[in-house]
DNA sequence: TCTGGGGTCCTAGGACCC
DNA sequence: TCTGGGGTCCTAGGACCC
């Protein structure tokens, strides 16, 4: 029996968390550069925000219904996430943390008759340790444990809830009653471009779905259709991976608040971003074997673009070196063809541990005790406080526009929040 | 005026090898 | 008239997810 924990509206619920005040007002947050609308409360999905629109698109019914808006905080969510993983963690042996918001969870190692008040239990405990609302789903497979979860958000099928917020599905009789309840593109795994297809043959619903034959799934969907098409029947296909291995790839990606023409400040802003993307390398732990640098102008689908490869002799994270190949590469795009530069991405593949470290014939080691002490300073000081190569002022573009950041309360000593006792105290002491 | 960022896996087709 | 058979590796693009 698998379990996922996934927490309701969670960066939404992340602003609630230190805003009380706030706990019945529509929310959105944006995404970086104030762009779009990347999540929502409850209150604003129901007067009509729409996920992923553009924000200008919707400022009109924003001010309309005083929706309360936020900037994306991410150190502030990445932060509650860690601490609701933790409360998790605490309770049940094995977690594979899926994404910033959602945890699978090995319910077998529990005996069947304690499923249920175990996903109770939990629900309650990580609202009352971390205070952030979550679904939890069980079912035999993750994709059914995900369809579980779905039936409590959607609030479909009460009869297999168990308290609010935990849904179960555990017979063949709840299954297929799940199955017909939800429609084919609602299952975890079956996107957009399959739906027309699935639709156009007269499947609707996930049992529709299922009762499709092996060899026709086969057919028409790719592998990975046919391991959902088997998951929904309970046959684990995705497997339990607790300690996911080593990621495929780390990819830093900006659109910039204008476009950029002058090589020098499109240099800049490579060289600002090549100090966050090895910060980032380093803070997951890896080694770049290859790394890439994408130049893209405009939007749409006739935009400028650029490429460059370097592969790297020895698999480095370190940022001086990183400096150099990136530099390289940007002069070597802008070079060729100018134009007008509106994202820049900067991607590492081939990964290695940097429990390992492969070095050249004649190459000395690299001493790495000097980027850990650049990333403890920035840690301590605030990002930028130490940098190379670039001077404070163009260190501040890094965040775009974040008109209506959050503090960051959590992480940081200057941004705590403050408690006023001063009334409650005079109460006190009169008495 | 204004449209995010970060991932995974799979497949087809080309280049190349013996 | 008639032109093999079996591989590997790489890349781009599609599909999907949060």
């Amino acid at each position: 029996m698998i379990a996922l924990v996934d927490c309701n509206n969670f960066y939404a619920s992340c602003e609630r968390l230190f805003r009380p005040d706030l706990r019945h007002t529509p929310i959105i947050v944006l995404s970086n550069n104030d762009g779009c609308v990347v999540a929502r409360s409850d209150e604003s999905k129901a007067l009509g925000i729409p996920m992923g629109v553009p924000f200008f698109e919707v400022r009109e019914l924003v001010g309309r219904h005083q929706i309360e808006v936020f900037s994306s905080n991410y150190t502030l969510y990445g932060d509650i996430s860690r601490r609701v993983m933790e409360v998790i963690g605490e309770r049940c042996p094995e977690v594979e943390v899926y994404s910033i918001d959602e945890a699978f969870v090995d319910f077998s190692v529990f005996s069947g008759d304690i499923w249920e008040e175990k996903a109770i239990e939990l629900r309650q405990v990580i609202w009352d340790k971390v205070g952030i609302p979550v679904s939890v789903g069980l079912g035999q497979t993750k994709t059914l444990a995900k369809l579980a979860n779905h039936l409590v958000k959607k609030r479909k099928l009460p009869q297999l809830w168990l308290g609010q917020g935990v849904a179960v599905i555990s017979t063949v009789q709840d299954r297929h009653e799940a199955l017909r309840t939800v429609q084919v593109g609602d299952v975890w795994g079956i996107g957009r471009a399959s739906v027309g297809k699935l639709q156009s043959e007269g499947i609707h619903t996930a049992f529709d779905f299922i009762q499709c034959s092996s060899q026709w799934i086969r057919q028409y969907f790719t592998i990975t259709g046919w391991r959902t098409w088997r998951e929904l029947q309970g046959h684990h296909e995705l497997p339990f991976n607790p300690a996911p291995p080593i990621p495929q790839s780390v990819v830093f990606s900006r659109s910039l608040s204008e476009c950029l023409w002058s090589s020098k400040r499109i240099q800049q802003r490579v060289k600002i971003f090549t100090q966050s993307f090895a910060e980032k390398l380093r803070h997951k732990q890896v080694y770049a074997s290859q790394v890439s640098l994408v130049l893209s102008g405009g939007y749409g689908e006739r935009h400028n673009l650029g490429k460059r490869n370097r592969h790297l002799l020895v698999p480095s994270n370190d940022t001086r070196i990183l400096l150099v190949e990136f530099e390289q590469m940007c002069t070597e795009i802008l070079s060729s063809n100018p134009f007008g530069v509106h994202r820049v991405t900067l991607a590492a593949t081939e990964l290695v541990s940097t429990n390992v470290q492969q070095l050249s014939l004649f190459q000395a080691p690299t001493n790495h005790s000097i980027m850990q002490l650049l990333d403890r300073i920035n840690q301590k000081f605030g990002r930028g406080t130490m940098r190379v190569g670039v001077t404070p002022k163009e260190m501040k573009h890094l965040h775009g526009r974040q008109r209506f950041r959050s503090p960051r309360y959590t992480t940081r000593w200057s941004e705590l929040p403050v408690v006023d006792i001063s009334k409650r105290y005079s109460v006190l002491s009169e008495k």
